[in-house]
DNA sequence: TTGCTCCTCACGTCACGTGAGGTGGC
DNA sequence: TTGCTCCTCACGTCACGTGAGGTGGC
């Protein structure tokens, strides 16, 4: 019959070398009953079959895909090609979600190489006019004057939604006042959250900001100070001979991600404006 | 000055409402100093300000990609720009090897699925002959007349090659006898072992399986028996008018992933011939 | 005999989750 | 006062990894 390689029985060691993981990952899985050598000799000693490698290797795979030791255990416990059929139907829809997540962490991640590859070549002392394609935001609820308890609320609904609904692109919350609020001084009164959709869905309703003119201000440190910001950035308007148009954007630039401390922080404002002679 | 929203401390349950995690998730990450709350006030009660909220999100972008908190909290103590951008750059290609793994991991289910669904239809107490397309392999080193040892070696060498040149495809690992082992009687004395390759990559060398007939059996049961199965197709061939030629080929079609018992194992027989007047 | 491998505890680790028991603000 | 929330332990869990201490085969 000529030697029969097939029945070469492994060693735990040499299993656990064959399958490339630890000899205790091996032992782990015996002793929960999951994958156990095909020989148990008197002295205790395992010994594995070369056909028991597929078996580890499918449940690498399932545990590739996010499925518990127990799950795959369940599964083992109820082997069947029609069980290992639908098993491999439900794995594959799995791989699917893993896949889309994976793309939408890809362009979170695109989004903050570009933002901060950018906010490193900026002079935040410069205030200047800069003219802005049409940009769509998805928007919370107006927020205005509401109190601490719908604040709450309000952002946790945001948030919520910008995850179930995968609006979540990178950009950081921005928010948005309004005229009167600033003319009034009350710069953090803000009127709704937003985060920029730069690839915006046909179906959706989105906040179309539209192209035009931009005073572009920074503010360096905390929020308590952005009064001094602004006064600046409105002095410029006037200065320049322009007029406020409906709304101001705000976006932290450098956030507690990249900076220590409050007084390191950026914030760009971006107020509408338009040519007062038009 | 208006209501200051952004001021509003979240308590710790407010907070890990915001977040979607476990409130005993937020007491961890302060507890090893990986992300603390803005306010702790004298009773040791924590309060979290929305800023946190983006710091928040960054570690779990981070722990998506699969960063340990010990990696991310060393990040966050040499927080800067500059190193959260080489830390992205880092992240983007570790979110492409990602994708990767994940497509290899898809097509391997796809296959299996097809395999199992196929195997389900099929009646394995007929042999017949089955003309087939050519076909790639990928081989193992020869294992003709190996010890146990160079058999160790060779399969621990073969397995390692598909996984790191990403050969694995989701079909089984087969193995090749040759005429003469057969003719022999020797029936489990294999010359390779090997992994189809249905989209082969240009510039690796592969086993050509080339197109034409086979004689197709299954041999249920263990390996032992196999023989009586040899036995029925050889003289299948024999009845027919054929001729073996030189290559024998064996694949699993159900084992111990699907099935209990040895006894329902089956493995699929393909005895490469030519009509004998040719 | 030497050196390597095997075994079984037991304990550690990572990132939390789950109560228990007590306090505190509206 | 009631009910809800906060806190700090302490212990559990999941999937292993790491020795310690002892045995066994060539």
């Amino acid at each position: 019959m000529g030697n029969e390689q097939n029945d070469k029985l492994f060693t735990t060691g040499e299993f656990a070398k064959l399958c490339k993981v630890n000899k205790q990952t091996l032992i782990y899985y015996d002793q929960i009953g999951l994958l156990s050598p095909a020989v148990k000799n008197d002295k205790g000693y395992r010994f594995y079959t070369v056909y028991q490698y597929e078996f580890f290797s499918v449940i690498e795979l399932l545990k590739d895909v996010g499925m518990s030791l127990k799950n795959i255990r369940q599964f083992m416990n109820n082997k069947s090609p029609e069980n290992f059929l639908s098993l491999m139907n439900e794995q594959l829809k799995q791989v699917e979600r893993k896949k889309q997540e994976l793309e939408i962490i890809e362009q979170i991640i695109k989004k903050k190489i570009d933002l901060t590859t950018t906010a490193l070549a900026l002079d935040f002392s410069k205030i200047e006019v800069v003219h802005y394609p049409e940009s769509h935001l998805y928007l919370s609820n107006n927020i205005q004057d509401c109190n601490e308890q719908d604040f709450f609320k309000e952002i946790s609904d945001f948030i919520d939604i910008l995850h179930r609904s995968k609006l979540d692109t990178g950009y950081p919350i921005g928010s948005i006042t309004n005229k009167q609020q600033v003319l009034a001084g009350n710069y953090t009164n803000y009127t709704y959250l937003y985060m920029k959709q730069p690839n915006p869905i046909e179906q959706r309703q989105y906040f179309h900001v539209d192209e035009g003119d931009f005073v572009v201000g920074y503010h360096v440190g905390s929020e308590e100070k952005i009064a001094d910001t602004y006064e600046k950035m409105l002095a410029f308007i006037d200065a320049q001979q322009l007029t406020m148009r409906h709304y101001i954007y705000e976006e932290y630039i450098y956030d507690a991600v990249v900076k220590d401390y409050e007084k390191e922080y950026v914030t760009k404002i971006m107020i509408e404006v338009e040519s007062k002679n038009v």
